[in-house]
DNA sequence: AACCTGAACTGAAGCGCTTTAGTTCCTCAT
DNA sequence: ATGAGGAACTAAAGCGCTTCAGTTCAGGTT
């Protein structure tokens, strides 16, 4: 015998019309705002609802809509990446005061890679517990994309949009990345790196590229661009190496804010200057960027906002709309003490 | 019309009993592994089921069921907390890998306080979305609990055991907060501060009568114990108060890593080496601890895990069990560079 | 008075599954 | 030959809701 019981008596829909004295259907048409009842009965049965704490089963209501009333948002990282990423509890704080306006729940997975990914999606459409998906962290080359095409499964994309493609929640990256240099080159440097973030990315490469652009425009030719796997290991070696180099660069962009932290920190190992002989500006902007000497200049965006239009895009979908893709507002490079006129 | 029609025909358990020719019924028994049907249409159904890629329609299994399988988490702090604590994200994952085992998924919402917290765990139960709960970042009189109890809401508490009430998975909290006063009496300090959390948060308290108890153990009495709410400013603030003291503290335990990384930036800004003349231990552990210089002394948790065991508590616990509450590992101190012996 | 209309409501099917109460049929003891 | 017993299955009810096809009835037309 179980602590607790499962089949207590519930509340159901034929309480209500019992008491109010109508059929069941009534009371259905009655809680849903639909036509075949009188405003009073209406009114009379809401009341009697509301005053009995009824609310609708989920499952009833899902199998008989052949709608389940929650989405789904899988991320593929492993959990120690994730841990030091502020990104998505936001984006996830986001969406979900979004979603309560419409009663839809949030299913979350986080798997390690984009293969447990896809199982994770054939088994949530499979069994239908989602009505459509969030894809975050896209690759150029993503694997989910023909299977969500394939199977018809609603979803939105965090990125940049696909031609003829589902819809697309994104921000200019490389808007955001012409800012960090034009910036720089404003300060007068001219050796100018750039430390990427995961190559796969779909974004690392169009901030790779716009960084290109930005700089060949300036007549410049970037000092490095190095792929990484945004961890802080991988920042500081990255910014040993270029630090050691016969003409080392007097700034550098970095993709996220965890490595431009460990950037500092190697600079100063190094007896290295921040900002007098280095510049040092990150990709993301979070708590972080304020918790460490000098404070980060970085490349700032709402990402609860994010979120919340996300949320909107999708909930749209679902809703029988054709959404466009949602262009966010583009990330504003907010100076902080880590950049300084080149030496 | 919709891009997606969500009445696209699915597969169903009598598509299976069609192709086998049986009754959906004996589908049901062979899927499940109950007695009813031979073994070897057993077999059959179940290579027939699997070819045509059934999965069972969760709202329906559900609905029969009165079982939502489904578990939920409610998160109450804001978004911008949440953001830096990497402790979530890990939790998160590690409750995920465990749930995936019994196929059980997990409800996620994030909101800023518990009065929302309980509205969320009301709509979730009264529609049925649940079958259980996690509740995490415990007050001593939680408001939540009582709700939780009255409603018979199966849920494991993430925090200390409660006589007589539902399970938890907890660590103690006392022993670690002991081990940090002991290693840095052991290295000769005798003005010792602590920088606490939330005071409303049950563990805080814990905590802090543990500092006090292992300080008199010592003969010693605490130079300050300060409450905060776990920011950055906080712990920066606190800080330069008790440097600014006639007699300041030459060790500071703080209840994160993020106040503790706020107290080594305010040190080195007043021009105190951290560690020759003030060490700094954080109450919790993360890349953030080896990401600032120095690095930093921790208490440290396999936070994962404690998820898992978390998880594990839950499903038990909805399978009928009466699991009892579990001691999940003692944090160990992880010895870096921010503590020395006293000046 | 006969007819039509539309509003207000009821009855019942159906969503996809589990589960209980039968039914059929084979085997074995008598 | 008879029946008891059990294994293997089927039929159908039920989970709580939505929805569609009817039914009833007041009111208006002609």
């Amino acid at each position: 015998m179980s602590a607790y019981d499962r089949r207590v008596k519930r509340l159901t829909i034929s309480d209500i019309a019992k008491r109010a004295g109508v059929s069941i259907g009534a009371v259905s048409f009655a809680l849903n705002g639909r036509p075949g009842v009188s405003e009073s009965t209406r009114q009379r049965i809401l009341a009697i609802a509301a005053e009995m704490g009824w609310r609708p089963n989920a499952a009833a209501r899902g199998l008989s809509e052949s709608r389940a009333n929650t989405v789904g948002l899988i991320i593929a990282r492993s959990a120690d990446t994730l841990g030091v990423e502020p990104f998505f509890m936001k984006f996830i704080a986001g969406m979900e005061s979004e979603l309560a306006l419409t009663r839809t729940a949030l299913l979350l997975q986080v798997v390690p890679d984009h293969l447990r990914s896809i199982e994770a999606i054939n088994d949530w459409w499979a069994e239908r517990r989602v009505d459509g998906l969030i894809v975050m962290d896209l690759w150029s080359q993503d694997a989910r994309l023909p299977v969500l095409e394939s199977m018809g499964i609603p979803a939105v994309l965090v990125g940049r949009p696909r031609p003829g493609g589902m819809p697309a929640v994104w921000n200019d990256d490389a808007a955001a990345v012409t800012e960090a240099v034009d910036f720089l080159v404003g300060l007068g440097h001219r050796r100018i790196a750039r430390v990427a973030g995961l190559p796969a990315l779909e974004h690392t490469q169009v901030r790779t590229a716009a960084f290109h652009a930005a700089m060949a425009r300036h007549g410049l030719a970037p000092v490095a661009v190095v792929d990484t796997d945004y961890t802080w290991a991988a920042g500081a070696r990255v910014t040993r190496d270029l630090l050691a180099a016969a003409t080392p660069p007097t700034a550098i962009t970095f993709d996220n804010d965890v490595m431009a932290t460990a950037g500092v920190s190697v600079a100063r190992q190094l007896g290295v200057g921040v900002p007098q002989e280095l510049s040092i500006v990150a990709g993301d902007d979070s708590q972080l960027c304020e918790m460490v000497f000098p404070t980060l200049t970085a490349l700032s965006r709402d990402v609860q906002a994010y979120g919340v239009h996300t949320a909107r895009t999708l909930v749209s979908l679902l809703d029988g709309g054709s959404p466009g893709s949602f262009q966010d507002a583009t990330a504003r490079l907010v100076a902080r003490e880590s950049t300084a006129p080149a030496p």
